[in-house]
DNA sequence: TGGTTGTTTGGTAATATCGGCAAATAGCCA
DNA sequence: TGGCTATTTGCCGATATTACCAAACAACCA
């Protein structure tokens, strides 16, 4: 495992990390069908101002989304959609869990 | 955003959360292109033998990977493959900031 | 310019994650 | 059975994450 690999699969790590937390993962589902303000994300989310600005801000670094200030708010938009290939992926890891339930109860 | 989505959040979260670290990473990579045992995995990863176990149980928890004991070892493959298609769109995420890096320098 | 609204940043306390050591456990073999 | 090897579990200090409040900023408008 040489320093260039290991620093890559660090990189791997945080814009994977970036969406391992239910709020950010809303987010970019949101995003996903449309672009919304901040002020709107909050609303459908229903914390702090500043606890939605931060998720946000770490999906920005990660290069997941893309934000653009009109007036006075800043609308944010999904940057890489390939993610939601991914989620697809995730609800089949969800399905062979339950399944493997059912079976040991069965 | 009813409590039945948020506790759906909440377990995607926790999947994708189970990836979000570099040894785990690399466990996942190596596990798709075979099985191992976990002294193999440690002696590649370099860690504490536990660590490397700890590492392989969040994993497991998260569905993404199944053991089998064979002997004294414990044999681990990956379960999901279809989380190998995720990392494409992940080095897409990479290239992308790459190539904004490139473009601020001008 | 001063006031208002929308967003970000700084500080802080509560909680979670991580890695290694030591001890426990499990399976093999003499 | 006792010893050996492979793995897991318990514990603990160090570090990171999270949410909220308060304060700072930015852009508009009267």
């Amino acid at each position: 495992m040489d320093i260039k690999y290991k620093m890559r699969l660090e990189t791997k790590a945080k814009i994977i990390k970036a969406m391992a937390h239910p709020t950010r993962l809303f987010i970019v589902e949101e995003l996903s069908r449309k672009s919304h303000c901040v002020c709107e994300l909050t609303a459908m989310i229903g914390a702090d101002t500043s606890t939605v600005s931060k998720h946000l801000s770490i999906l920005k670094a990660a290069g997941i989304v893309q934000d653009e200030k009109r007036g006075l708010q800043v609308w944010y938009q999904l940057k890489v959609p390939c993610i939601l290939n991914f989620f697809g992926c995730i609800e089949q890891v969800m399905k062979s869990k339950a399944k493997e339930q059912i079976a040991l109860m069965g």
